[in-house]
RNA sequence: CGCGGGAUGGAGCAGUUCGGUAGCUCGUCGGGCUCAUAACCCGAAGGUCGUAGGUUCAAAUCCUUCUCCCGCAACCA
Protein backbone atom coordinates (compact mmCIF):
# COMPACT_ATOMS: atom_id res chain seq x y z
CA UNK A 1 0.00 0.00 0.00
CA UNK A 2 1.60 3.05 -0.89
CA UNK A 3 2.23 6.32 0.90
CA UNK A 4 0.53 9.34 0.42
CA UNK A 5 1.78 12.51 2.43
CA UNK A 6 -0.52 16.09 1.71
CA UNK A 7 -0.19 18.94 3.93
CA UNK A 8 -1.69 22.89 4.05
CA UNK A 9 0.25 25.21 4.89
CA UNK A 10 0.51 26.30 8.51
CA UNK A 11 -2.35 28.83 9.69
CA UNK A 12 -0.92 31.75 11.44
CA UNK A 13 -2.34 32.42 14.59
CA UNK A 14 -2.90 36.18 14.70
CA UNK A 15 -6.67 36.20 13.94
CA UNK A 16 -9.61 33.54 13.38
CA UNK A 17 -9.33 32.36 9.84
CA UNK A 18 -12.73 33.35 7.63
CA UNK A 19 -14.41 30.99 4.60
CA UNK A 20 -11.56 32.20 2.14
CA UNK A 21 -9.20 31.07 4.83
CA UNK A 22 -11.02 27.92 5.64
CA UNK A 23 -11.46 26.12 1.67
CA UNK A 24 -6.94 25.49 1.91
CA UNK A 25 -8.35 22.94 4.64
CA UNK A 26 -11.61 21.49 2.65
CA UNK A 27 -9.58 20.97 -0.43
CA UNK A 28 -6.82 19.07 1.23
CA UNK A 29 -9.47 17.27 3.49
CA UNK A 30 -11.13 16.23 -0.12
CA UNK A 31 -8.09 15.30 -1.87
CA UNK A 32 -6.99 12.98 1.63
CA UNK A 33 -10.00 11.64 2.15
CA UNK A 34 -10.61 10.57 -2.05
CA UNK A 35 -6.65 8.82 -1.67
CA UNK A 36 -7.87 6.93 1.38
CA UNK A 37 -10.82 5.57 -0.34
CA UNK A 38 -8.53 4.46 -2.96
CA UNK A 39 -6.11 2.20 -0.69
CA UNK A 40 -3.45 4.90 -0.22
CA UNK A 41 -1.80 5.39 3.39
CA UNK A 42 -2.42 9.01 4.05
CA UNK A 43 -0.57 10.99 6.45
CA UNK A 44 -2.35 14.25 6.15
CA UNK A 45 -1.07 16.80 8.40
CA UNK A 46 -2.14 20.49 9.35
CA UNK A 47 -1.48 23.42 12.06
CA UNK A 48 -0.47 26.35 12.97
CA UNK A 49 2.39 29.04 13.04
CA UNK A 50 2.57 30.37 16.12
CA UNK A 51 5.78 32.88 16.61
CA UNK A 52 6.34 36.19 15.27
CA UNK A 53 6.47 39.95 15.96
CA UNK A 54 3.10 40.41 15.10
CA UNK A 55 1.74 37.61 17.91
CA UNK A 56 3.82 39.09 20.08
CA UNK A 57 2.00 42.88 19.53
CA UNK A 58 -1.54 41.08 19.79
CA UNK A 59 -0.57 39.31 22.68
CA UNK A 60 0.44 42.55 24.48
CA UNK A 61 -2.10 44.45 23.44
CA UNK A 62 -4.65 42.57 25.23
CA UNK A 63 -2.04 42.29 28.11
CA UNK A 64 -1.79 38.31 28.05
CA UNK A 65 1.60 36.24 27.66
CA UNK A 66 1.68 35.10 23.77
CA UNK A 67 1.49 31.85 24.24
CA UNK A 68 -1.76 32.23 26.05
CA UNK A 69 -2.88 34.35 22.80
CA UNK A 70 -1.63 31.52 20.73
CA UNK A 71 -3.44 28.87 22.82
CA UNK A 72 -6.29 30.38 22.34
CA UNK A 73 -5.98 31.09 18.20
CA UNK A 74 -4.85 27.93 17.64
CA UNK A 75 -8.24 26.53 19.90
CA UNK A 76 -10.21 28.26 17.25
CA UNK A 77 -8.31 26.99 14.05
CA UNK A 78 -8.41 23.66 15.12
CA UNK A 79 -12.49 24.00 16.31
CA UNK A 80 -13.00 25.03 12.76
CA UNK A 81 -10.99 22.50 11.12
CA UNK A 82 -13.06 20.18 12.81
CA UNK A 83 -16.58 21.98 12.33
CA UNK A 84 -15.68 21.45 8.85
CA UNK A 85 -15.35 17.94 9.12
CA UNK A 86 -11.81 17.64 7.79
CA UNK A 87 -9.85 14.38 8.71
CA UNK A 88 -6.22 15.90 9.16
CA UNK A 89 -4.03 13.37 10.87
CA UNK A 90 -2.27 15.33 13.14
CA UNK A 91 -3.06 18.99 14.17
CA UNK A 92 0.93 20.62 14.53
CA UNK A 93 1.75 23.75 16.45
CA UNK A 94 5.11 25.62 16.05
CA UNK A 95 5.18 26.11 19.97
CA UNK A 96 5.62 23.06 20.28
CA UNK A 97 8.59 21.89 21.89
CA UNK A 98 10.27 19.41 19.82
CA UNK A 99 9.56 21.09 17.30
CA UNK A 100 11.45 24.20 18.26
CA UNK A 101 14.69 21.81 19.50
CA UNK A 102 14.94 20.17 15.73
CA UNK A 103 14.54 23.71 14.28
CA UNK A 104 17.66 25.24 16.05
CA UNK A 105 19.25 21.85 15.26
CA UNK A 106 18.35 22.59 11.75
CA UNK A 107 19.57 26.73 11.90
CA UNK A 108 23.03 25.60 13.34
CA UNK A 109 23.49 22.55 11.02
CA UNK A 110 23.14 25.79 8.28
CA UNK A 111 25.23 27.47 9.83
CA UNK A 112 27.84 25.04 10.22
CA UNK A 113 28.00 24.43 6.61
CA UNK A 114 27.97 27.95 5.71
CA UNK A 115 24.52 28.02 3.86
CA UNK A 116 24.24 30.71 7.13
CA UNK A 117 26.18 33.51 7.40
CA UNK A 118 25.85 36.66 10.04
CA UNK A 119 24.89 40.07 8.14
CA UNK A 120 22.80 43.46 8.43
CA UNK A 121 19.62 43.99 7.05
CA UNK A 122 18.39 47.75 6.13
CA UNK A 123 14.84 48.34 5.51
CA UNK A 124 11.64 50.10 5.52
CA UNK A 125 9.30 48.53 8.01
CA UNK A 126 5.60 48.43 8.63
CA UNK A 127 5.25 46.98 12.41
CA UNK A 128 1.48 45.91 12.64
CA UNK A 129 1.86 44.39 8.98
CA UNK A 130 5.35 42.50 10.51
CA UNK A 131 6.39 43.95 6.29
CA UNK A 132 9.74 45.35 5.54
CA UNK A 133 8.73 47.14 1.93
CA UNK A 134 11.18 48.37 -0.80
CA UNK A 135 10.88 51.76 -1.75
CA UNK A 136 8.74 51.15 -4.84
CA UNK A 137 6.48 49.48 -2.98
CA UNK A 138 5.75 52.17 -0.75
CA UNK A 139 2.19 54.11 -1.72
CA UNK A 140 2.93 57.59 -0.69
CA UNK A 141 5.79 56.58 1.26
CA UNK A 142 3.70 54.56 3.40
CA UNK A 143 2.48 50.64 3.99
CA UNK A 144 1.14 49.80 0.92
CA UNK A 145 -0.97 47.56 2.89
CA UNK A 146 -2.38 49.28 5.74
CA UNK A 147 -1.36 53.20 4.73
CA UNK A 148 0.21 53.96 7.96
CA UNK A 149 4.42 55.23 8.64
CA UNK A 150 6.98 53.04 7.78
CA UNK A 151 10.42 53.16 9.30
CA UNK A 152 13.61 52.80 8.65
CA UNK A 153 14.97 50.02 10.39
CA UNK A 154 18.47 48.46 10.26
CA UNK A 155 19.21 45.00 12.25
CA UNK A 156 22.20 42.57 12.44
CA UNK A 157 20.94 39.38 10.88
CA UNK A 158 21.72 36.10 9.62
CA UNK A 159 20.74 35.42 5.79
CA UNK A 160 20.76 32.04 3.79
CA UNK A 161 22.75 31.85 0.96
CA UNK A 162 19.88 31.66 -1.56
CA UNK A 163 21.97 32.62 -4.42
CA UNK A 164 24.38 30.08 -4.24
CA UNK A 165 21.92 27.43 -5.11
CA UNK A 166 19.57 29.26 -7.91
CA UNK A 167 21.01 27.40 -10.75
CA UNK A 168 20.13 24.25 -9.25
CA UNK A 169 16.69 25.40 -8.55
CA UNK A 170 16.35 26.40 -11.98
CA UNK A 171 17.58 23.30 -13.51
CA UNK A 172 15.13 21.33 -10.57
CA UNK A 173 12.09 23.27 -11.74
CA UNK A 174 13.12 22.85 -15.84
CA UNK A 175 12.97 18.93 -15.15
CA UNK A 176 10.15 18.58 -13.53
CA UNK A 177 7.39 19.97 -14.82
CA UNK A 178 4.70 18.64 -12.11
CA UNK A 179 6.47 20.05 -9.49
CA UNK A 180 4.67 23.75 -9.57
CA UNK A 181 1.08 24.03 -10.39
CA UNK A 182 -0.75 25.43 -11.70
CA UNK A 183 1.85 26.16 -14.71
CA UNK A 184 1.33 29.63 -14.67
CA UNK A 185 2.87 29.97 -10.74
CA UNK A 186 5.77 28.08 -12.20
CA UNK A 187 6.21 30.87 -14.79
CA UNK A 188 5.90 33.56 -12.25
CA UNK A 189 8.36 31.73 -9.83
CA UNK A 190 10.79 31.14 -12.72
CA UNK A 191 10.65 34.85 -14.69
CA UNK A 192 10.52 36.91 -11.63
CA UNK A 193 13.13 35.19 -8.92
CA UNK A 194 15.09 32.60 -10.28
CA UNK A 195 15.99 33.71 -13.83
CA UNK A 196 17.73 37.05 -12.56
CA UNK A 197 19.69 35.29 -9.71
CA UNK A 198 17.79 34.60 -5.84
CA UNK A 199 19.03 36.93 -3.36
CA UNK A 200 19.89 36.09 0.00
CA UNK A 201 17.58 35.53 2.52
CA UNK A 202 16.73 36.95 6.08
CA UNK A 203 16.37 34.43 8.23
CA UNK A 204 16.91 36.06 11.73
CA UNK A 205 15.50 39.03 13.57
CA UNK A 206 16.58 40.52 17.01
CA UNK A 207 13.53 43.28 16.46
CA UNK A 208 11.23 40.91 18.78
CA UNK A 209 11.80 38.01 21.16
CA UNK A 210 8.69 35.80 20.41
CA UNK A 211 10.06 32.93 18.61
CA UNK A 212 12.84 30.26 18.14
CA UNK A 213 16.12 31.63 19.97
CA UNK A 214 19.08 31.01 17.63
CA UNK A 215 21.12 28.69 20.09
CA UNK A 216 24.82 30.18 19.44
CA UNK A 217 23.55 33.67 19.48
CA UNK A 218 20.96 34.63 21.59
CA UNK A 219 20.14 38.35 20.73
CA UNK A 220 18.73 36.18 17.48
CA UNK A 221 15.54 34.66 17.04
CA UNK A 222 14.34 32.64 13.87
CA UNK A 223 12.73 34.10 11.67
CA UNK A 224 9.61 32.64 9.78
CA UNK A 225 10.46 30.67 7.15
CA UNK A 226 12.97 28.11 8.54
CA UNK A 227 10.98 27.61 11.62
CA UNK A 228 7.46 27.15 9.80
CA UNK A 229 8.44 25.55 6.25
CA UNK A 230 10.23 23.03 9.12
CA UNK A 231 7.07 22.00 10.21
CA UNK A 232 6.44 19.58 7.43
CA UNK A 233 9.57 17.54 8.45
CA UNK A 234 9.79 18.03 12.33
CA UNK A 235 6.76 16.89 12.92
CA UNK A 236 7.18 13.69 10.98
CA UNK A 237 10.50 12.72 13.20
CA UNK A 238 13.22 14.79 11.07
CA UNK A 239 16.61 15.15 12.82
CA UNK A 240 19.61 16.06 11.50
CA UNK A 241 22.33 13.60 12.82
CA UNK A 242 20.59 10.62 10.58
CA UNK A 243 18.51 9.87 13.51
CA UNK A 244 15.07 10.28 11.96
CA UNK A 245 12.39 8.14 12.84
CA UNK A 246 11.10 5.32 11.06
CA UNK A 247 7.59 7.37 10.40
CA UNK A 248 9.89 9.78 8.94
CA UNK A 249 11.34 7.78 6.21
CA UNK A 250 8.45 6.13 5.45
CA UNK A 251 6.14 9.55 4.59
CA UNK A 252 9.24 11.72 3.78
CA UNK A 253 9.55 13.22 0.46
CA UNK A 254 5.76 14.73 0.69
CA UNK A 255 3.47 13.86 -1.85
CA UNK A 256 1.85 17.15 -1.94
CA UNK A 257 1.61 20.66 -0.28
CA UNK A 258 -1.36 22.36 -0.58
CA UNK A 259 -0.97 26.51 0.13
CA UNK A 260 -2.39 29.65 -0.84
CA UNK A 261 -0.94 31.04 -4.07
CA UNK A 262 0.42 34.11 -2.23
CA UNK A 263 3.15 32.17 -0.55
CA UNK A 264 4.59 29.89 -3.45
CA UNK A 265 7.23 31.13 -3.39
CA UNK A 266 8.78 30.85 0.06
CA UNK A 267 7.72 26.93 -0.94
CA UNK A 268 8.91 26.59 -4.25
CA UNK A 269 12.05 28.54 -3.63
CA UNK A 270 13.11 28.49 -0.31
CA UNK A 271 11.76 25.20 0.79
CA UNK A 272 13.58 23.37 -1.96
CA UNK A 273 16.61 25.02 -1.20
CA UNK A 274 16.88 24.09 2.51
CA UNK A 275 15.48 20.51 1.55
CA UNK A 276 18.36 20.54 -0.86
CA UNK A 277 20.87 21.76 1.84
CA UNK A 278 19.50 19.16 4.24
CA UNK A 279 20.08 16.60 1.60
CA UNK A 280 16.47 15.76 1.45
CA UNK A 281 14.82 14.74 -1.34
CA UNK A 282 12.07 17.19 -2.89
CA UNK A 283 8.28 17.20 -2.10
CA UNK A 284 6.60 15.61 -5.47
CA UNK A 285 4.22 18.70 -5.87
CA UNK A 286 3.29 21.74 -4.87
CA UNK A 287 -0.41 23.27 -5.11
CA UNK A 288 -0.66 26.98 -5.04
CA UNK A 289 -4.38 27.26 -4.89
CA UNK A 290 -6.53 30.32 -6.09
CA UNK A 291 -8.22 32.33 -3.44
CA UNK A 292 -11.90 32.33 -2.96
CA UNK A 293 -13.21 36.24 -3.14
CA UNK A 294 -15.79 37.83 -1.31
CA UNK A 295 -18.33 39.86 -4.27
CA UNK A 296 -15.19 39.57 -6.28
CA UNK A 297 -13.35 41.74 -3.64
CA UNK A 298 -10.46 40.02 -1.59
CA UNK A 299 -12.05 38.89 1.67
CA UNK A 300 -10.36 40.90 4.75
CA UNK A 301 -11.64 42.11 7.96
CA UNK A 302 -10.75 45.50 7.28
CA UNK A 303 -13.24 45.18 4.24
CA UNK A 304 -16.10 44.22 6.41
CA UNK A 305 -16.52 41.52 3.75
CA UNK A 306 -16.03 38.50 5.57
CA UNK A 307 -17.81 35.53 6.32
CA UNK A 308 -16.77 32.72 9.02
CA UNK A 309 -17.03 29.12 8.55
CA UNK A 310 -18.66 28.27 11.94
CA UNK A 311 -21.33 30.99 11.12
CA UNK A 312 -22.09 29.68 7.91
CA UNK A 313 -21.86 26.13 9.20
CA UNK A 314 -24.43 27.00 11.86
CA UNK A 315 -26.62 28.18 8.95
CA UNK A 316 -25.95 25.67 6.41
CA UNK A 317 -24.90 22.61 7.57
CA UNK A 318 -20.73 21.68 6.83
CA UNK A 319 -21.26 19.82 4.07
CA UNK A 320 -23.24 22.44 1.96
CA UNK A 321 -20.36 24.79 2.71
CA UNK A 322 -18.20 22.12 2.21
CA UNK A 323 -19.67 21.72 -1.53
CA UNK A 324 -19.70 25.26 -2.13
CA UNK A 325 -16.39 25.95 -1.51
CA UNK A 326 -15.14 22.63 -3.28
CA UNK A 327 -17.53 23.35 -6.19
CA UNK A 328 -17.45 26.73 -6.75
CA UNK A 329 -13.67 26.89 -7.21
CA UNK A 330 -11.92 26.75 -10.10
CA UNK A 331 -8.22 25.20 -10.67
CA UNK A 332 -6.11 28.30 -11.17
CA UNK A 333 -9.05 31.34 -11.32
CA UNK A 334 -9.92 32.80 -8.04
CA UNK A 335 -13.23 31.65 -7.06
CA UNK A 336 -16.47 33.88 -5.65
CA UNK A 337 -18.27 33.86 -2.60
CA UNK A 338 -21.61 35.58 -1.67
CA UNK A 339 -24.59 34.12 0.29
CA UNK A 340 -26.85 34.45 -2.78
CA UNK A 341 -24.05 32.35 -4.41
CA UNK A 342 -24.04 29.53 -1.70
CA UNK A 343 -28.19 29.44 -1.03
CA UNK A 344 -28.66 29.08 -5.09
CA UNK A 345 -25.57 26.51 -5.01
CA UNK A 346 -27.25 24.50 -2.07
CA UNK A 347 -30.73 24.41 -3.90
CA UNK A 348 -30.22 23.55 -7.20
CA UNK A 349 -27.57 21.01 -6.55
CA UNK A 350 -27.48 19.83 -2.93
CA UNK A 351 -31.60 19.93 -2.54
CA UNK A 352 -33.23 19.52 -6.17
CA UNK A 353 -30.67 17.41 -8.12
CA UNK A 354 -29.39 15.10 -5.25
CA UNK A 355 -31.57 15.50 -2.00
CA UNK A 356 -34.25 14.76 -4.34
CA UNK A 357 -33.65 12.25 -6.05
CA UNK A 358 -33.12 10.51 -2.85
CA UNK A 359 -36.41 11.75 -1.50
CA UNK A 360 -38.33 10.66 -4.57
CA UNK A 361 -36.63 7.05 -5.30
CA UNK A 362 -37.40 6.02 -1.77
CA UNK A 363 -40.46 7.51 -1.45
CA UNK A 364 -41.60 5.39 -4.34
CA UNK A 365 -40.08 2.02 -2.90
CA UNK A 366 -42.06 2.70 0.04
CA UNK A 367 -45.02 3.45 -1.73
CA UNK A 368 -45.07 0.29 -4.81
CA UNK A 369 -42.70 -2.06 -3.07
CA UNK A 370 -42.61 -1.92 0.79
CA UNK A 371 -39.41 -0.54 0.59
CA UNK A 372 -37.87 -3.60 -0.67
CA UNK A 373 -35.09 -3.11 -3.56
CA UNK A 374 -35.88 -6.06 -5.84
CA UNK A 375 -33.28 -6.70 -9.18
CA UNK A 376 -35.53 -8.74 -11.08
CA UNK A 377 -33.25 -8.17 -14.31
CA UNK A 378 -35.98 -6.96 -16.67
CA UNK A 379 -34.02 -4.72 -18.92
CA UNK A 380 -34.79 -2.01 -21.05
CA UNK A 381 -32.77 0.29 -23.46
CA UNK A 382 -32.97 3.36 -20.76
CA UNK A 383 -30.74 1.01 -18.81
CA UNK A 384 -27.80 0.76 -20.30
CA UNK A 385 -27.17 4.70 -20.65
CA UNK A 386 -27.41 4.81 -16.71
CA UNK A 387 -25.03 2.26 -16.39
CA UNK A 388 -22.37 3.62 -18.33
CA UNK A 389 -23.04 7.30 -17.05
CA UNK A 390 -21.80 5.58 -13.90
CA UNK A 391 -18.95 4.40 -14.77
CA UNK A 392 -17.92 7.13 -16.67
CA UNK A 393 -18.10 9.44 -14.09
CA UNK A 394 -16.04 7.20 -12.07
CA UNK A 395 -13.42 7.29 -14.41
CA UNK A 396 -13.61 10.89 -14.89
CA UNK A 397 -13.45 11.79 -11.29
CA UNK A 398 -10.41 9.42 -11.11
CA UNK A 399 -8.59 11.22 -13.90
CA UNK A 400 -9.61 14.58 -12.43
CA UNK A 401 -8.65 13.89 -9.02
CA UNK A 402 -5.31 12.53 -10.18
CA UNK A 403 -5.06 16.42 -11.87
CA UNK A 404 -6.47 17.82 -8.64
CA UNK A 405 -9.26 19.34 -10.74
CA UNK A 406 -11.10 18.93 -7.39
CA UNK A 407 -14.46 20.60 -8.38
CA UNK A 408 -14.28 19.13 -12.02
CA UNK A 409 -13.99 15.47 -10.06
CA UNK A 410 -17.59 16.52 -8.01
CA UNK A 411 -19.19 17.81 -11.16
CA UNK A 412 -18.46 14.16 -12.90
CA UNK A 413 -20.15 12.64 -9.15
CA UNK A 414 -23.21 14.76 -9.89
CA UNK A 415 -23.51 14.00 -13.41
CA UNK A 416 -24.62 10.26 -11.82
CA UNK A 417 -27.56 11.89 -9.81
CA UNK A 418 -28.93 14.20 -12.93
CA UNK A 419 -29.28 11.15 -15.29
CA UNK A 420 -30.90 9.42 -12.38
CA UNK A 421 -33.74 11.91 -12.03
CA UNK A 422 -33.61 11.98 -16.19
CA UNK A 423 -34.00 8.09 -16.01
CA UNK A 424 -37.05 8.45 -13.36
CA UNK A 425 -38.59 10.77 -16.42
CA UNK A 426 -37.68 8.01 -19.02
CA UNK A 427 -39.23 4.80 -17.60
CA UNK A 428 -42.09 6.53 -15.50
CA UNK A 429 -42.44 4.02 -12.59
CA UNK A 430 -45.59 5.66 -11.72
CA UNK A 431 -47.41 4.12 -14.56
CA UNK A 432 -45.40 1.00 -14.36
CA UNK A 433 -47.02 0.55 -10.90
CA UNK A 434 -50.43 1.01 -12.17
CA UNK A 435 -50.01 -2.09 -13.76
CA UNK A 436 -49.40 -5.56 -12.29
CA UNK A 437 -47.92 -6.84 -15.70
CA UNK A 438 -45.17 -4.34 -15.47
CA UNK A 439 -44.05 -5.05 -11.95
CA UNK A 440 -40.70 -6.42 -12.97
CA UNK A 441 -39.90 -4.13 -14.61
CA UNK A 442 -40.56 -1.66 -11.76
CA UNK A 443 -38.72 -2.98 -9.60
CA UNK A 444 -35.07 -3.61 -11.84
CA UNK A 445 -35.99 0.09 -12.11
CA UNK A 446 -36.01 0.99 -8.61
CA UNK A 447 -33.13 -1.72 -8.03
CA UNK A 448 -30.99 0.75 -11.09
CA UNK A 449 -32.00 3.42 -9.24
CA UNK A 450 -30.80 2.56 -6.00
CA UNK A 451 -27.63 1.36 -7.49
CA UNK A 452 -26.81 4.30 -8.86
CA UNK A 453 -27.14 6.57 -6.12
CA UNK A 454 -25.32 3.88 -4.10
CA UNK A 455 -22.65 4.00 -6.92
CA UNK A 456 -22.60 7.88 -7.03
CA UNK A 457 -22.66 7.90 -2.71
CA UNK A 458 -19.67 5.88 -2.65
CA UNK A 459 -17.68 8.59 -4.70
CA UNK A 460 -19.38 11.35 -2.86
CA UNK A 461 -18.18 10.27 0.51
CA UNK A 462 -14.91 12.28 0.10
CA UNK A 463 -16.40 15.17 -0.59
CA UNK A 464 -19.32 15.69 1.40
CA UNK A 465 -18.49 12.86 3.76
CA UNK A 466 -21.64 13.48 6.42
CA UNK A 467 -24.06 13.37 3.74
CA UNK A 468 -22.76 10.39 2.34
CA UNK A 469 -22.94 8.45 5.67
CA UNK A 470 -26.89 9.48 5.53
CA UNK A 471 -26.99 8.62 2.31
CA UNK A 472 -26.09 5.22 2.86
CA UNK A 473 -28.18 4.58 5.72
CA UNK A 474 -31.33 5.96 4.29
CA UNK A 475 -30.43 3.36 1.17
CA UNK A 476 -29.50 0.67 3.72
CA UNK A 477 -26.38 0.15 2.20
CA UNK A 478 -22.94 -1.02 3.37
CA UNK A 479 -20.84 -1.39 -0.06
CA UNK A 480 -19.22 2.10 1.36
CA UNK A 481 -15.65 0.96 -0.52
CA UNK A 482 -13.68 2.11 -4.27
CA UNK A 483 -13.73 -1.47 -4.33
CA UNK A 484 -17.51 -1.48 -5.95
CA UNK A 485 -17.23 0.73 -8.28
CA UNK A 486 -15.64 -1.98 -10.93
CA UNK A 487 -18.88 -2.61 -11.74
CA UNK A 488 -22.81 -1.11 -11.85
CA UNK A 489 -24.90 -3.75 -9.39
CA UNK A 490 -23.26 -4.51 -6.05
CA UNK A 491 -26.47 -3.43 -4.33
CA UNK A 492 -27.92 -6.71 -2.57
CA UNK A 493 -31.04 -7.24 -3.64
CA UNK A 494 -33.72 -7.72 -1.44
CA UNK A 495 -32.71 -5.01 1.07
CA UNK A 496 -35.46 -3.31 2.36
CA UNK A 497 -34.64 0.56 2.51
CA UNK A 498 -35.34 3.46 5.66
CA UNK A 499 -37.57 6.12 5.30
CA UNK A 500 -37.01 9.14 3.22
CA UNK A 501 -35.65 12.02 5.33
CA UNK A 502 -34.83 15.47 3.60
CA UNK A 503 -30.88 15.88 3.45
CA UNK A 504 -30.86 19.32 2.19
CA UNK A 505 -34.00 21.89 2.58
CA UNK A 506 -34.62 23.96 0.00
CA UNK A 507 -33.77 27.59 0.77
CA UNK A 508 -37.02 30.22 -0.61
CA UNK A 509 -35.62 33.71 -1.04
CA UNK A 510 -36.73 36.08 1.52
C1' C B 1 8.19 47.36 -24.38
C1' G B 2 9.54 43.64 -16.74
C1' C B 3 7.04 38.44 -16.53
C1' G B 4 2.56 35.66 -16.79
C1' G B 5 -2.83 34.77 -17.30
C1' G B 6 -7.41 36.36 -19.36
C1' A B 7 -11.37 38.84 -22.85
C1' U B 8 -16.79 33.30 -25.83
C1' G B 9 -25.23 34.43 -25.89
C1' G B 10 -28.09 38.20 -19.39
C1' A B 11 -24.31 35.93 -15.44
C1' G B 12 -20.27 32.33 -14.59
C1' C B 13 -17.27 29.13 -17.49
C1' A B 14 -15.44 24.94 -21.24
C1' G B 15 -13.60 24.58 -26.11
C1' U B 16 -7.63 27.05 -28.42
C1' U B 17 -2.44 21.34 -27.62
C1' C B 18 -3.15 18.49 -33.42
C1' G B 19 -7.93 24.77 -37.63
C1' G B 20 -13.46 21.80 -40.09
C1' U B 21 -21.50 22.64 -38.27
C1' A B 22 -20.00 27.18 -31.00
C1' G B 23 -20.90 23.75 -25.81
C1' C B 24 -21.99 23.49 -20.30
C1' U B 25 -24.22 25.46 -15.64
C1' C B 26 -27.49 29.30 -13.90
C1' G B 27 -31.24 32.78 -15.52
C1' U B 28 -35.58 33.84 -19.09
C1' C B 29 -39.75 31.86 -22.01
C1' G B 30 -42.84 27.63 -23.66
C1' G B 31 -44.29 22.53 -23.01
C1' G B 32 -44.52 17.69 -20.36
C1' C B 33 -45.05 14.80 -15.96
C1' U B 34 -47.02 14.04 -10.97
C1' C B 35 -43.01 9.48 -7.65
C1' A B 36 -40.64 14.01 -5.24
C1' U B 37 -38.13 19.26 -1.43
C1' A B 38 -43.41 24.24 -6.65
C1' A B 39 -38.89 19.59 -7.27
C1' C B 40 -37.92 16.53 -12.09
C1' C B 41 -37.88 15.91 -17.73
C1' C B 42 -38.14 18.10 -22.80
C1' G B 43 -37.84 22.28 -26.05
C1' A B 44 -36.93 27.54 -27.50
C1' A B 45 -34.90 32.37 -27.64
C1' G B 46 -30.20 34.66 -27.04
C1' G B 47 -23.23 34.92 -29.20
C1' U B 48 -20.28 38.47 -36.27
C1' C B 49 -15.99 33.83 -29.77
C1' G B 50 -12.27 41.99 -27.12
C1' U B 51 -10.16 45.06 -31.75
C1' A B 52 -7.86 45.50 -36.61
C1' G B 53 -5.37 42.92 -40.27
C1' G B 54 -3.03 38.30 -42.30
C1' U B 55 -2.41 32.82 -43.60
C1' U B 56 -6.10 29.05 -45.41
C1' C B 57 -10.96 25.84 -49.26
C1' A B 58 -12.02 26.64 -43.91
C1' A B 59 -9.92 30.44 -37.87
C1' A B 60 -12.79 30.99 -31.11
C1' U B 61 -8.53 27.86 -32.53
C1' C B 62 -2.43 29.68 -36.30
C1' C B 63 0.50 34.67 -37.20
C1' U B 64 0.72 40.13 -36.41
C1' U B 65 -1.39 45.15 -34.32
C1' C B 66 -4.03 47.52 -30.72
C1' U B 67 -7.51 48.01 -26.33
C1' C B 68 -9.13 46.55 -21.61
C1' C B 69 -8.99 43.32 -17.01
C1' C B 70 -6.26 40.34 -13.45
C1' G B 71 -1.95 38.02 -10.98
C1' C B 72 3.36 38.41 -9.86
C1' A B 73 7.51 41.94 -9.49
C1' A B 74 11.79 39.35 -3.22
C1' C B 75 12.03 38.92 2.11
C1' C B 76 4.35 40.22 3.86
C1' A B 77 1.52 33.41 7.28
Amino acid sequence: MDKYYITTAIAYTSSKPHIGNTYEIVLADAIARFKRLQGYDVYFQTGTDEHGEKIELKAKEKGIEPQEYVDDIAGQIKTIWDIMNTSYDKFVRTTDKNHERVVQDIFKKFYDQDDIYKGEYVGLYCTPCESFWTESQLVDGKCPDCGREVKETKEEAYFFRMSKYSKWLADYIDSHPEFIQPESRKNEIMNNFIKPGLQDLCVSRTSFKWGIPVTFDDKHVIYVWIDALSNYITFPGYEIDGKESDFFKKVWPADLHLIGKDILRFHTIYWPIMLHALGLEMPKQIFGHPWLLFDNDKMSKSRGNVSYADDLVKEYGADAVRFYVLHEMPFASDGNFSIDLLEGSINANLANTLGNLVNRTIGMLNKYNDGIVENKEVTDSFDEDLINTCLNAKEEAFAKMNDLKVADALDSVFRIFSRSNKYIDETTPWILAKDENSKDRLNTVLYNLIEAIRYGTVLLQAFLPETAEEIFRQINSEDKSFDTLDKFGYYKSGTKVNDAKVLFQRIEKK
